[in-house]
DNA sequence: GATGAATGAGCCTTCATTCAT
DNA sequence: TATGAATGAAGGCTCATTCAT
């Protein structure tokens, strides 16, 4: 029988991984201390440890959420249309506006996760995987149906496109330059799925 | 009079960047002390400070060192050919061997250098761009002589391909996949030059 | 709850300034390291800081209690007599006998605390105020009910004072030379209160 | 044989102290280094060292200066006068004069030369205590001809005047606070001479 | 369960002084 | 004589994590 109900537990679990998102996003990952979150989450520091087991485990917590969450947004907007190009343009225009909407949760992930030796294997680079691999799957589909060319290596466009897309979005998550996600969308669509060379 | 020669002094700077290379490499730039780095240069502490201001400037030296090689190599091979094809796989070819020729000082770059916030401005920063820009350069050139599409966005290029070829490198980075530098030019090449989709 | 009783903070509070209270005297400020000061007070280096916000908070509170003593020490001295030229030899007499017996927590306050620049506008400098200001109202008494001159200038004989003590005590505090406290008030006060020149 | 004539060393001693007297009067003892006296001079580093053994003696060599200076101005000004008091009063306002000219310096007496352990038996000393015997002389001589008590304690009253006027100077040293040299002179002399009390 | 006191490792930088050139 | 390169010691403070209460 635990001593608090397993929903107080839960919201416990939930407003530290708040608390801790909003320490992360407004000072990094380093500069946030264990007694920040603590603060914001009215409770005590040495309390964190019994529902996180390090630091870094909450910064992987903060993640997960947020990864589980763009996910679902992510196929939602994808999976609304049925050709390839515009699932294609629907998934790029939708990654950029993540890092629109959640600049700090990204540079967090660029910044601090993904450079960590620790990252192989994490559940963080699973859900990542998860997240990427919704392109895969649309590829797989139109090379079935005969929109995409059948030698097409989707692991490769996985990676020109998510790595085009952080690169851009780069400027912006440093306060800097714009972002215009539609047209932006657009342009790197008709990029790949045309290329850029006069046959 | 100087106390010293100039040759001397100049011996000491490269063998003080090379210490530094050799211990940022080794520990990354936090986890390397200035005292590592004058006991691999076999100097006192204290000197290291006649060369460099701080511990940034010196891995700012590190990257401007390493930036003035590969810049001219890439210039070099690029500009061996003259069809745009051909330019932009050695262009590819040539970066994704950057990777894995000189792994630890690219983990040095993109884990240490461009998520920190005086990246912005800085000395790096122009080289960087001056090292992608050799990019922009053959796209003009290719679109003035027709090979490449007039309305083709010569930046959003860059950041697909530099983007990528981080991306698809940062597994090999990490000490994981391997990277076949030939082989995955010539499949990048194909990609954005000719599109993935079916006409 | 807390994790260690009030009594137990307090212990360690006074245990701490304490030690800092030695290592000051043995070594001066400067000379006096944290860990010379945690080695003393049988605790970590660390601790420290969660009781004393900095090395000078810590000089600070050292003081504090030092003038918090005297200060009700003299008030005590003082204030036992009705007289002026009594109460005034009193003063002179305790004013002396404190650099005799806290000559380190004197040497650290005229060396390391009075020549700082931000003595000015401290808690020490109101506690200075407030201990030389004995003198002010005994003064003002005197010159109420007719004993010393009206227009004396009360601020002027404070400074007369006590400077003349730290002077003359300050080959003590060095020490060496002799300091008879007893003796040294009665000419004192004979000094100030008749004068040295023949009418 | 020198290398350099006599004349040419002396200019670079006194060239030396200047810049010394500069640094040290800007930035204080331990703010001012060698570097910056040494480029001030418009020397290097090293050379410094042929003319002083260290930093210490540098800062003696300022002070001793300093106090060669104002020990024939005292002389001058006080034996100017004839009877005790006047004396007296033109001693104090001169001393006053000094803090209010020669602030920095001091400042730089204050509170790095006379609380450091060295002081002690330096030339400094000697040179403060054949400043302050002036008084001493004054009172000799007006004890001899009447003017004054004969039971006053000289070095008592030695200590009462310097350490006085060091005690009220000590604010203006700060930036804050009047100093009116002719007033407190007045007021001063007076308090000494006749004593607060009424008889 | 909850607290928060306690731990202790870790490091850049300055600069007086020396001495090879 | 003059230079200035080279030395090397020294310490305040933070904070993730643990564990006594």
């Amino acid at each position: 029988m635990p001593a608090i109900s397993p929903e107080r537990m839960q919201d416990r679990y939930d407003a530290i991984l708040d608390a801790a998102k909003q320490a992360f996003a407004e000072k990094g990952f380093e500069g946030a201390s264990i007694a920040d979150i603590a603060r914001i989450a009215k409770i005590s520091d040495g309390l964190v440890y019994r529902y996180f087991k390090s630091k870094r485990e909450l910064l992987y917590g903060v993640l997960q959420k947020f990864y589980a969450r763009i996910l679902i947004d992510l196929e939602h907007e994808v999976f609304k249309h049925d050709k390839f190009p515009a699932r294609l343009e629907a998934l790029i225009k939708r990654h950029i506006g993540v890092f629109v909407a959640d600049t700090d949760l990204c540079r967090l992930f660029i910044a601090e996760v993904r450079t960590s030796s620790d990252y192989e294997g994490s559940a963080i680079q699973d859900l990542n995987r998860r997240y990427t691999s919704v392109l895969i799957r649309i590829v797989r589909e139109a090379v079935g149906n005969g929109e995409v060319k059948p030698d097409t290596n989707a692991k490769l466009l996985r990676d020109v496109l998510f790595g085009a897309i952080e690169h851009l979005a780069w400027r912006h998550v440093n306060g800097r330059g714009q972002l215009r996600a539609a047209q932006t969308a657009r342009e790197l669509t008709a990029m790949l799925t045309s290329g850029i060379c006069i046959d």
